[in-house]
DNA sequence: CCTCGCTTCCGGCTCTACCGGAACGGTTAT
DNA sequence: ATAACCGTTCCGGTAGAGCCGGAAGCGAGG
């Protein structure tokens, strides 16, 4: 989350999204606790939780706080309502039926990319990525193929805010070798990702752009790594991301 | 959402969570839209806005204000964490896979119905339950496993809070009848949806209940009329759920 | 060039968010 | 039993901040 310690223009709101920054990293906590890690007098959480509570966005677990469904409520309903996550998510079935791999579809926000949606193949190895889940963009290829539709002094930007910290061994670190591989994947047409953000895990993604060129989204491919190499890896999931891109671009337009 | 208009501790964040309620409501708009519909002057409007925008829940779209996937994502987490999603969201997959129809996760928070997980099946009919969505729990097959389970001076208080309202013509609207309705569901151990939420679907679910006997969930599985009828509806499906249900039980308790 | 609508900025007044302290309630130890 | 202790809940005063009106930017359109 952002934490900007600079003044907000409403002060207790601040406070109240610390509370919720808290209950987030707490799990579950009385007030207390959430009073000490915020550091604000316990009457003080208190208010808030309360404030939340009432609101339905916290909800009581015993004696302890934890947050509510509703955040995923409105995540939801605004992702139901959106014209992207429409369009793409049928076609992100197919492509996971078709290859058997997770498919994802990422967006990018504040400079980050977000898992929005994802589907299921049959290798349902447990991904650590939860839905809504924000990563820097160089370290997947959906994330890659937006940074390569971008304005380059956009995406000095985004690296200036978030560096390219390493996750990886494999992961991309340096600025020069970034704007080498952005080179790469427009003259591909599509990224790759090999173990840069996960150990054992190969992706190929491909932007999705409106009709001013500008990137909206992009969706991937990934699975293991053995699965995901040679031909298939370079050729056939290249194809099909491009391909399920395309037809999610048009499908936009017209309906 | 509860618009509890009693005095809230904190003012301020009634004030931040109305701008947000609004944003919702409209889908996107600017500092004036969001301030004519919750009454408030501009500036004021602004300046909750600007606050949201600094942490990231809300993002500029244009010249509009938009939620942003903040809020998917801290549901997402939370989700992710949740012991009850991470045992239950495998065997969700593997029912929907068995019966080609969808199946679904439910919880109960504040007295009503949240639809909190969904396996997809074959027949990917478009349903109207966004990730997150809530329903009064009549209205489901879940959710009257669920109230099946509650003692029966809670089921009285959730009924006081949300009512009986009919979506359908089949919705149990009286509140003898949702009593007799839980006695069948006790008797049966599952409990039967026939188009009382959406023209066309039926649905079966069951209670998932801890070691006190206490519901902390339930599963279902939803699919088109046509399909769901005689013995499939009555014995197969039941069976399957019944099955799931308990797989779910005993794997809380072990992992 | 003027108008109009909207966003953004600014500064003062008043209200309220914040806090300390006290009361309450449940649990453990003596 | 009873006391001690922990966290939660309540309460009221104060000073600091949220709220608001008004004005300044800023585009778009005539």
């Amino acid at each position: 989350m952002a934490a900007e310690t600079g003044s907000a223009p409403v002060g207790a709101t601040q406070t109240t999204i610390r509370v919720i920054e808290a209950l987030r990293e707490l799990d579950a906590a009385g007030v207390s606790a959430v009073a000490d890690h915020i550091d604000v007098p316990t009457s003080t959480a208190f208010d808030h939780l309360r404030t939340l509570e009432q609101n339905e966005f916290v909800r009581r677990e015993g004696d302890e706080y934890v947050l509510s469904s509703q955040f995923l409520e409105i995540g939801g309903y605004c992702r139901n309502n959106d014209h992207l996550y429409r369009t793409a998510e049928p076609e992100l079935q197919k492509m996971a039926n078709e290859t058997g791999e997770h498919a994802n579809l990422m967006i990018e926000e504040f400079g980050r990319g977000v898992f929005y949606a994802k589907a299921k193949g049959r290798e349902t190895f447990r991904l650590d990525t939860h839905i809504g889940k924000r990563v820097n963009l160089q370290t997947t290829s959906a994330g890659k193929a937006i940074l390569a539709e971008l304005p380059d002094d956009r995406v000095e930007e985004i690296v200036d805010d978030h560096g390219l910290p390493g996750i990886t061994e494999h992961t991309i670190t340096d600025r020069a070798d970034l704007f080498e591989e952005l080179d790469t994947v427009r003259e591909q047409g599509f990224a790759t990702d090999t173990e840069e953000r996960l150990k054992g895990v190969h992706c190929v993604g491909a932007a999705l752009t409106d009709d001013d060129g500008d990137p909206i989204g992009a969706v991937s491919v990934s699975g293991p790594k053995n699965g995901m190499q040679d031909e298939r890896f370079f050729d056939d999931i290249p194809e099909l991301v491009l391909r399920t891109a395309n037809v999610i671009e048009v499908n936009m337009k017209y309906q």
